[in-house]
DNA sequence: TTGCGTCCCATGATCTCCCATGGCATCCCT
DNA sequence: AGGGATGCCATGGGAGATCATGGGACGCAA
C-alpha cells in the first residue's frame, strides 16, 4: 500500500476541536510511523507556519524526520537553518490520532486558520493539508483558476509532468 | 515520544520569576534526564551567554552532556576550548522544573533578557529558547522579514531543505 | 526589614479518555 | 436474493485529569 496520501474530503469539527481524519489517510499515517503497531495511536506533526499561511500541513513521522535530517545538515547558525527550525520545530504541533480516528486541533490552531464547523482535507504527496472549507474555496481555488487562465486554452497540465526539473525522488 | 522539542508558546512570568514550561517540553526534558524518574523534578541547563545574547537557550541533560563531551575533546589550552567552556560552563545555570511544571528564573537572568511579564518559548531542535515576547517580535521576526524580502517573491523557504546553493548562505 | 527564593495550596480553563450512536458497506448463511 | 450479522466510519457527550496561573507563608541574606 501506498505511502502517499490521495483524495480530499470534508469533516465536521466539533466544539472540542475534534476532527475525523479521512480513513484512507490514517492508513498512510500508520505505515509512516516507525513506532506504530496495531492498537497504538499513530503520531503525526502538524506544521502551521507563520501568519501568512492559512492552512495546516500535516506530516507523517517519516516525512518530518526526513525534514529534520535536512535541517540538521545545514550549517549551525545559518539563516536558512534558523528559518527552517522556526518553521518546522517552532511553528508545528506534534499530535496523535485517537482510537476513533480523530485528531484534536487545539484552539490556537483552529483560530489560526479560522476553523469552526467544517474542515477540508486534501492530499499533497507525502503530506496533506487541512483548510477551512470556505478559505479553500475562496482563495485557493480562485488562485488556481486565475493561474490557469493565463495559459493557452488548449493547455494540458500533464505537459508539466515531463518538464519538471526533478528533485531527487525519495521512495 | 520524541527527543526533540516542538512548538512555541507564550507564558506569564510572575513577580517571583516563575514561568510555566510548555507541557510538551516537559515530557522531552524528563526523558532526556538520565536521573529522572516519575515524581522527581527533572533537571535542565539554561545557557545565557554573554551580553550579546538576548534570549535563554535551554538544554536537556542529554544535550548538555553531548556538548560537554565535545568540549572535552578539544585540546586543553586551546582558545576554542576556553571560549566554549566560558559559554557552556560559565555562562549557564542548572535548574529543575517544579511539581507544577514551572521553573524559576532568577532575577539576574530575567534582567539579562529584560524579561518582565511574558515569556515566549520556541523549540529549536534538541534545545528550546526563552525570549521576552517583545524582543522576539521586534528583533527576531523583523530580521527574518527583512531577509525574506531580499528573496524573490515566489520563493518558498522549503527550497532550502534541498540545500539550495543560495549565495547569501552563512552569516 | 526588604528583597529574593522555596514550598504548599487553590482554581478556572482546556484536554483526554471512555463510552455511545446511527449510517453505510461487506460478508455470509440459508 | 433476502436479511441479518459484522465491522468500520463519522460524530456526539460527560467526567476526570492536566495545565497555566495566582496567592500565602516562611526562611535567608544583606
Amino acid at each position: 500500500m501506498s505511502r502517499r496520501f490521495r483524495g480530499e474530503s470534508h469533516h465536521k469539527v466539533d466544539a472540542k476541536g475534534r476532527v475525523s481524519i479521512p480513513a484512507s489517510f490514517r492508513r498512510v499515517i500508520e505505515r509512516a510511523d516507525p513506532n506504530w503497531t496495531d492498537g497504538l495511536s499513530p503520531e503525526l506533526v502538524i506544521v502551521y507556519g507563520d501568519h501568512r499561511r492559512n492552512y495546516l500541513e500535516c506530516y507523517t513521522m517519516e516525512a518530518i524526520e526526513e525534514v529534520d535530517a535536512k535541517i540538521d545538515a545545514l550549517p549551525r547558525g545559518s539563516m536558512q537553518r534558523k528559518m527552517l527550525q522556526r518553521l518546522f520545530h517552532g511553528q508545528s504541533f506534534p499530535t496523535t490520532i485517537d482510537e476513533t480516528g480523530r485528531l484534536v486541533l487545539p484552539a490556537k490552531l483552529r483560530s489560526k486558520i479560522d476553523l469552526d464547523k467544517e474542515a477540508f482535507f486534501i492530499a499533497a504527496g507525502d503530506t496533506f493539508q487541512i483548510w477551512k472549507t470556505e478559505t479553500y474555496e475562496a482563495e485557493e481555488l480562485a488562485r488556481t483558476e486565475e493561474w490557469l487562465e493565463e495559459l493557452p486554452d488548449d493547455f494540458d497540465p500533464l505537459e508539466f509532468l515531463d518538464g519538471a526539473p526533478t528533485t531527487a525522488a525519495a521512495e
